[in-house]
DNA sequence: AACGTAATGACAGTCACTGTCAAACCGGAT
DNA sequence: ATCCGGTTTGACAGTGACTGTCATTACGTT
């Protein structure tokens, strides 16, 4: 049996992992040589995560419950989006420090159909676990959904400007995409014709 | 060889397809069985559809198409919400003809982790193609991508009751979803300390 | 040092999916 | 009717993701 030393499994596994899509890209490495450079058995492998993607994906369980939290504490008089925002932005220490590990692993996640895939599903779990803490704030329930749906998204458009440019860090990008979100809410309607240019 | 007799063997595919899944579900079904049903190989099987998934969602790229090009007749002067809502209004008859079709496939979809990935997929994609067709009408890039997610996801509310209730069929719960969607549209800002009580 | 639990290796097996090539189908030209 | 060229299919072999099972090994506990 190979030794437990240094490195748990696990941790192995997603370097030699992340290493090897870099190298390779996803479609051309197989598990088995995963496992290999992580000196374990390919049964190993999905001993730890239940698919080939998952093993890009580990964080989402601890994020979605630190930015449910977030936004659970966040004070009660915030409107939805404003405490989306703080929530995100109260990660913005964590992320930085993810960077060089998070950057490489967007980078494989953008040239692979599959792992986009994963992605999105990832990204809807989140939203729907920020609608429920939304709602459990008061929220309306289809308000809820929609401003997780909408916050989700604009954080994603500045979590990947941030990837592009880091210059001022992902607090500035936060910023700039709620700023521009918070522009857009104004010619934000479903119907023209039923308004007048009366307001409320 | 197999006589080519009858309804082509695409069509054949999808629905011993769709009636093996509802049957005994979509993992308990493989390939072949779905093949051997419809009197072909395995292999023709792959030869109309990319993996086992696609077979489910077939009229993805017309479907697109056509709300992209309801989008780009509808009149200048809407918003962009007002036209996506025409474009799926337009599609009322349509998709009333199809139910019987499309009811029980998204009971299998709603049943299947697998399917419910591919299509946030399928939906991730028609609201791509819904923002390009916002911003050739002139949209802002960002309003024309918030749109076209709000949108979706209205319209993919109201499909669902009308799955659940076909009462009044498809439109009423458009109506219903987006008048929703309108009366929210007010609460739904960013920022809120930046805001004095003062309009526009 | 003995023991129990959890992690691992070894092995066999299923199934989605692909490449390849020959055979069968089809419509149109002769 | 016959031939012909392009398309569709069948047959077969192969890869790789993933699972079940069981014995074995590592590690903490006593």
């Amino acid at each position: 049996m190979m030794p437990r030393s240094g490195e748990p499994a696990r941790r192995r596994l997603q370097q030699a992992a992340i290493e090897l899509f870099c190298e390779r890209g996803y479609d051309q490495t197989t598990t088995a040589e995963i496992a290999t450079r992580a000196g374990v058995t390919e049964r190993t492998f999905f001993r730890h995560f239940p698919d080939k993607r998952e093993v890009l994906f580990d964080g989402q369980g601890k994020l979605r419950e630190m930015l449910t939290g977030a936004v659970a504490k966040a004070p009660a008089t915030l409107k939805p989006l404003e405490a989306l925002y703080r929530a995100f932005r109260s990660f913005e220490q964590p992320l930085e420090d993810n960077r060089p590990f998070s950057l490489p692993r967007q980078q494989v996640i953008d040239r692979t159909p599959a792992l986009q895939e994963r992605e999105l599903t990832k990204v809807a779990a989140l939203a729907e676990a920020l609608a429920l803490a939304l709602r459990q704030r008061g929220v309306d329930e289809r308000l809820a959904a929609l401003a997780a749906q909408t916050g989700m998204a604009t954080f994603r458009y500045a979590v990947a400007s941030w990837f592009a440019d880091p210059t001022g860090g992902l607090g500035t990008h936060l910023d700039r995409a709620f700023d521009e979100l918070d522009g857009l809410a104004s010619s934000f309607s479903t119907r023209q014709e039923r308004r007048g240019q009366g307001i409320r």
